[in-house]
DNA sequence: AACACGACCTGGTAGC
DNA sequence: TGCTACCAGGTCGTGT
């Protein structure tokens, strides 16, 4: 699924097309409550926006869209000739002869109309946003200071920052040296200025490579072109020190890393 | 508080 | 070929 990177490309393709449309009519085969259909026609749309994973389109007068896209969700604006893939959940005839597409295969996402209170409170329950000056490393530090939590776990937690997932979690503790079991309130301050660095560092180049690595229609490519160290290589050489990656599980969850490299 | 686990869903793939 | 088992980028609710 889509993490941070991948929203956030898919965000900004949406910006492009969708300010200012109107909604003509909308469609919610099983993504939203059918109720949903009616208040969403002939709204406009303000603007695009991301928060952590979710996308959150603001409707003229009508509140805020909710779409999250969970593991295999996409959403994305196409002629309305191009016709609709058999998994898509949703989708929202535009003006101008276009249609905004929720193509879900795995049909866990979910999209839902906010109210501005809600929408606030959703806002809140997220921690802060890791590519803005909000996540410094002293917030890190104080956060992690507050969590016995193994520090994989602790990075995927969205209350305490909001966007990072299973991928790039794995990614910034390799790059900052740390093994995933360690539990958030005994790393050094060193070590977490490291990680905030990785962290940053790691989602930058990955929003690169997902805002580069549109191949067409519904893809999210960026495992194409962002290097991975870890993740999904069990078995093979560590890039930095040859050492075989290895897995572990964590919350159920598979975490990778080098155990010559992470700490 | 912290953690494991199942549920929500479908599809791809490795192994027999 | 065809079946089964397991795996998957997320999150929530429940139980210990």
């Amino acid at each position: 699924m889509p993490e941070l990177p991948e929203v956030e490309a898919v965000c900004r393709k949406l910006r492009r097309d969708l300010p200012g449309a109107r909604i003509r009519r909308a469609r919610l085969l099983r993504a939203a409550e059918p109720g949903l259909e009616k208040r969403l026609r002939n709204r406009r749309i303000e603007g695009v926006e991301r928060r952590g994973k979710n996308v959150l389109i603001r409707l003229e007068g009508a509140g805020t869209l909710r779409v999250h896209l969970k593991m295999t969700g996409n959403l994305y604006v196409r002629p309305d000739g191009a016709g609709l893939p058999p998994t898509a959940r949703a989708w929202f005839a535009l003006d101008g002869g276009r249609r905004l597409v929720f193509d879900d295969p795995r049909a866990l996402g979910r999209i839902e109309l906010l109210s501005e209170p809600e929408l606030e409170r959703l806002c809140a329950s997220l921690g802060p946003e890791p590519l803005s000056s909000a996540f410094s490393p002293e917030y890190l530090k104080e956060a992690a200071r507050r969590s016995r939590q193994p520090v994989k776990l602790f990075l995927l937690d969205q209350g305490k920052i909001a966007g990072l997932g299973n991928i790039y979690a794995a990614e910034a503790l390799h790059r900052a040296g740390i093994h995933p079991r360690r539990p958030a309130n005994r790393l050094a301050n060193q070590r977490l200025e490291r990680l905030h660095g990785a962290i940053v560092a790691v989602l930058d180049l990955a929003v690169q490579s997902a805002c580069n690595a549109y191949r067409g229609p519904g893809r999210y490519d960026s495992a194409e072109t962002f290097p991975v160290a870890v993740y999904g290589r069990e078995g093979l050489p560590c890039p930095a020190c040859r050492r075989p990656i290895r897995r572990i599980v964590q919350a159920g969850r598979s975490t990778y890393y080098c155990p010559g490299c992470q700490r």
